[in-house]
DNA sequence: TTAGGGTTAG
């Protein structure tokens, strides 16, 4: 009688006060098949994300003794369609060592969280998973397409090409997004021509393929082939503008990604931006310093169209302003988002190592490391942009060293700033020391930076050396040559001084602006 | 009652 009746009232549209009371009925008289139908109810009375519904999603999962794939399976993608891929994942490990035996639905929606956090190590537990929702697959008597591409991206999602590919060919009634699957799981794994034979023999293809193949040419840096697929498009929504947009801006062509949407928006086309589309011409506009047009976005076109502020777009704006020196605003948006992450520390402190505001640079980083935010890469690069402007050796040297507890590997530009540092202070012999002892072949930044301390530190014997390895790496850059001819001058080699200047004027080399070295100080 | 494919920030 009350199972009806609860059940009954379950199917009706609920706020979420009553659906709270029906759930306190159901652990109460134990009715626990009838959490899956809670569960979906919770989800799709909720337009938007919301950080109580997902307290509540969670406990109510954590909480069942045997937490059936179906609500385990909407609660995850609940978290993915809210872009909130951490908790996803989290939320999938946390029901795994509590016993829970995964669906193919369960693990296609828990590798999609992996994929989009970029959690490879997730995607080797999940691995074992798969192997049961196999099992649980080729069991199934009835397989419907939605199981059927489950297994494929699955598979695909996990790299397993060979095992997605047979089960494909297998397949009784290939849907459009099995297609798809497919095709994002050539891209993932960096075999874009093979995703697009398939993309070719498809025999009806929709935007989100040709998203995925433009997606797949701009990590490979094929930016000719994603434009050639995007101009045959006849129909372009703001998705399909999205996707080629970002991969200019992925690919140092920033110019081009807003000249693209300014065509976007041009009346005739009139193809109407969401706030994806503005986080990537933000970050165009960062890449070029250009303010004006940023700060354009921000206080007014963001308003025009509607477009409320998120994370993403946020932490776009902060890095813009902070790169062009505007830090009072940077740190204003900083401070209104709604969780700081890795990338939005990383822009602070890029943006401030950048316009002499060291100490505050130094600041934020030892705040994020309170947090237990985890640095990466290019956070150790902003701050040792900071502490190579303010001379700090000592802690410069920490800070590298520092950087194999979170399993970096230091990378050639990270080797430039510590030989800058070293230099600067004048301890040319220990920098060119760091150089002999890197583990991978310096590049020309590297010698480049060693080169500009000898010059300042008048050392004839090390700036020759150093001059050396760069005319050898990069042979057609004449600001080297300089340096060094500043260097015998310098010495009173007068002689030397003007036979290489002589040779580099034959050679028809112009100082090319901002050397690689340049470049690592103002990037 | 649900479950599959794509694009965003340093």
């Amino acid at each position: 009688m009350l199972v009806e009746k609860v059940t009954t009232l379950l199917r009706h549209f609920l706020n979420f006060q009553q659906l709270k009371q029906l759930h306190t009925l159901i652990l109460v008289h134990d009715l626990n098949h009838l959490n899956g139908l809670l569960i979906h109810q919770l989800i799709t009375s909720q337009s938007t994300y919301s950080q109580n519904i997902s307290h509540y999603l969670r406990s109510i999962l954590l909480h069942l003794k045997q937490p059936d794939a179906g609500s385990a399976t909407s609660v995850i993608r609940y978290f993915c369609t809210h872009t909130r891929f951490q908790e996803a994942f989290a939320l999938y490990v946390e029901l795994h060592t509590s016993g829970f035996v995964p669906s193919t639905f369960s693990v296609a929606s828990a590798l999609k969280a992996c994929a989009r956090t970029g959690n490879k190590n997730g995607g080797t537990m999940i691995h074992g998973d798969l192997a049961k929702a196999e099992e649980l697959f080729s069991s199934m008597t009835n397989k419907d397409v939605v199981s059927w591409n489950s297994m494929v991206s699955g598979y695909s999602r996990n790299g397993d090409m060979d095992k997605a590919l047979s089960l494909f060919q297998e397949m009784p009634e290939r849907k459009l997004s099995s297609w798809n699957a497919m095709i994002s799981g050539y891209v993932e794994c960096g075999k874009v021509g093979l995703a697009r034979n398939f993309y070719n023999s498809m025999p009806e293809r929709n935007s989100i393929s040709c998203i995925t193949m433009i997606g797949g040419y701009s990590k490979c840096g094929d930016v000719e082939s994603a434009r050639e697929l995007f101009s045959k498009m006849d129909r372009k929504d703001h998705l399909l503008y999205n996707a080629m947009i970002t991969c200019y801006a992925k690919n140092s062509r920033p110019k081009e990604a807003l000249h693209l949407f300014s065509e976007m928006i041009e009346p005739n086309v009139k193809v109407q931006p969401d706030k994806m589309t503005l986080a990537t011409v933000t970050s165009a506009c960062s890449q070029l310093g250009e303010l004006s047009f940023g700060s354009w976005i921000h206080d007014c076109y963001m308003k025009q169209l509607g477009i409320a502020m998120d994370d993403h777009l946020c932490t776009a704006l902060v890095y813009l302003y902070a790169k062009c020196g505007s830090i009072d605003t940077a740190f204003n948006l900083f401070h209104k988002l709604n969780k700081k992450d890795v990338v939005a520390y990383t822009s602070m402190i890029l943006g401030c190592g950048l316009n002499g505001k060291e100490q505050i640079a130094i600041k934020l980083f030892d705040e994020m490391m309170e947090s237990n935010i985890r640095p990466n890469l290019l956070t150790f690069t902003g701050v040792l942009t900071a502490l190579s402007h303010v001379g700090m050796v000592e802690e410069s040297y920490h800070c590298f060293n520092s950087m194999k507890k979170y399993g970096l590997v230091p990378t050639p530009d990270h080797y430039s700033l510590m030989v800058e540092i070293l230099g600067r202070a004048g301890r040319l012999e220990e920098a060119h020391d760091l150089i002999k002892g890197m583990p991978m072949k310096p590049h020309a930044g590297v010698w480049g930076a060693l080169l500009l301390a000898c010059s300042t530190h008048n050392n004839v014997e090390l700036g020759e050396t150093a001059a050396k390895h760069c005319f050898e790496l990069e042979a057609d850059n004449s600001g080297y040559g300089s340096l060094l001819a500043n260097i015998y001058a310098g010495a009173g080699r007068w002689e030397d001084a003007k036979r290489l200047r002589n040779s580099i004027h034959e050679k028809g080399l112009v100082k090319i602006p901002g050397s690689s070295w340049m470049d690592h100080m103002q990037a």
